[in-house]
DNA sequence: ACTGTATTTCTAGAAAAATAGAAATATGGA
DNA sequence: TCCATATTTCTATTTTTCTAGAAATACAGT
């Protein structure tokens, strides 16, 4: 990954609003949430939310499928792996290591 | 970690300057780099990288020790460490799962 | 106290982001 | 085709961020 466009996913999920919605999708695993129970959930105006589910969409974090007259929202596992990897890339390569432990998760 | 808290550490770092900033850090390790040889190695206006650092030290990702005349700044693994756990928590809680396989760092 | 180096704060202008109402578009069904 | 529901795009306003020059502050040495 680019350090450009690390930067916009991680510019994409410094917003309180987008990480909730980004949180949310993780929550929700893979069958995802539509447009509209994301709404009701976070309590936004459409408008806004479909605002910054753009913004997630276009750096690759969501994904999103139309299921007849609602589209529903994935979270991007794949992309989310790849980014946490380049949080942590060349740890300490040039000085001696404060090492990095990963958390564990499922 | 409370989502206020990491949306603000993501936003820190979700601009190229400072993810530069914070990157050259990590690879720096635990005995850090002064201002100066930041400025230098990142070719920025020493005003400019004054403001970004203070962005990285107000959320914590950053730290800065006195040493005589120069500041010498450090990542703050263990915040990294706690905002990498953030990320990744509750997968999947409510839904079926595509697990979010951590990467292997050092 | 005076000088030099390191770094920050002040200031201000330009650019970008956040919010949300209103209008527009897309889909499926009657 | 017409309607209802779902979602986006348009538009405008307010707020925030970015950038960097100039001035100020901090520290160590003489």
């Amino acid at each position: 990954m680019k350090l450009d466009d690390a930067a916009a996913r991680l510019e994409a999920l410094g917003n309180p609003t987008r990480l909730k919605i980004y949180r949310t999708l993780v929550r929700a695993g893979a069958e995802g949430l539509p447009v509209g129970r994301l709404q009701s959930k976070l309590d936004a105006a459409a408008s806004t939310l479909s605002h910054h589910l753009k913004a997630l969409v276009v750096v690759g974090l969501v994904t999103q499928t139309r299921e007849g007259t609602t589209l529903v929202c994935h979270a991007n596992y794949d992309i989310m792996r790849e980014l946490l990897g380049y949080m942590v890339e060349e740890c300490c390569a040039e000085g001696s290591c404060a090492p990095v432990v990963l958390p564990k998760v499922a």
